[in-house]
DNA sequence: CACTCTAACTTGCCATTGACAAGATGACAC
DNA sequence: GTGTCATCTTGTCAATGGCAAGTTAGAGTG
């Protein structure tokens, strides 16, 4: 990043986006500057474009790689547990770690939600959800799955969402993990 | 808005804050620009500066008046049918409804997040929905009321959320409230 | 009614940004 | 060694947010 001695980058695309998750990190998505970007891995204000096209093209890039990344961390939990709860989990823990992956990945104003590449990433990473209801006994689910998996889904992510925007009050902790737990055992205690 | 005799616009606060709707409406709040609600309302493009000081100014109040319109209506539906379901389906009937200030209201990147004002009018819209699970029968809930109550906000604003994302299948439908309420049928039917 | 005071709005300006066009560089194939 | 093309740069433009300084009208005061 600092010094470069070859007029080609050489891994200009992954240092991008490596640099745009800092800077959402740093000051949310909606603060994003392309030239920032350049600025931060030392290239011209022009050079993003040449390998996302715009603004968006980055975003749809960034949201890609996100679902990417949660389906692999939900398919990895579900094969290791094989426990709904341990997918919900791990829903939650992707949201706080890749806290500006997950922030961009459900706001489709902000990319290309039709582009192919993210559509396919986005279908896969929707089956970790479903394939995770489908180790619930068949008598908890009932005929019709749809409800359960739009509840497991809605449950999770509401908490991620929330927790991500301070809105929590602070007695639930510092730790989401122990909170989500927590409210699980609520819900299936009965 | 169109044809404007006296020098001073009169009501052009309120203006502005329509505006703005409509422009998330249309464009997400990505995209919102104050020059574009400057033009909207007919006024210069410095106008808005003085009512809100700046862009953040603006989406402070408009997530105010997006709180304090959550808080009544979900005070509305509990003091109507003292069911934690109906606050619920309220909830999300609102976010639907207001999709604009909703938007704003969970992004707290985008305004000042102290804003006492702000901050009064969240507070009471929590008081809400935590008075909507203190109508559930005291053994549901068990000793410690917490869990319920993030559990309760958990599912309902993470449908929401994934509603108006439209990250959610098609065959969930196209109503939101249907779509809840089989929700909850899946989750307390044990 | 005349006068003042001030909130409401305007005009003008500047730095920053996203996007585009045209040019420079160098890695790689042949 | 030569050409070719992806990669990156330089230069430019319109649009935006924000600030400063000026203008207007309406409300209050005598």
């Amino acid at each position: 990043m600092s010094e470069r001695r070859t007029y080609h980058h050489g891994d200009l695309r992954r240092t991008l986006l490596a640099a745009a998750v800092t800077a959402i990190d740093e000051s949310g998505p909606a603060a994003l500057s392309l030239r920032d970007l350049a600025r931060r891995a030392g290239v011209s204000h022009a050079a993003p474009a040449h390998h996302f096209g715009d603004k968006s093209g980055l975003l749809t890039a960034l949201a890609t790689e996100g679902f990417e990344l949660l389906g692999a961390a939900l398919a990895d939990a579900r094969e290791r547990t094989g426990d709904l709860l341990e997918v919900g989990v791990a829903y939650v823990r992707f949201a706080v770690d890749h806290r500006a992956h997950f922030e961009v990945m459900f706001r489709p104003d902000l990319y290309d939600a039709d582009d192919p590449a993210l559509r396919a990433a986005r279908d896969r990473s929707g089956e970790g959800l479903s394939l995770g209801v489908a180790t619930l006994p068949a008598d908890r689910v009932g005929g019709d799955a749809l409800p359960a998996q739009i509840a497991a889904w809605s449950i999770v992510h509401g908490f991620a969402t929330l927790w991500l925007g301070g809105a929590l009050p602070p007695e639930v902790g510092t730790d989401p993990e122990t909170a989500v737990r927590a409210m699980a055992r609520f819900l299936f205690s009965t």
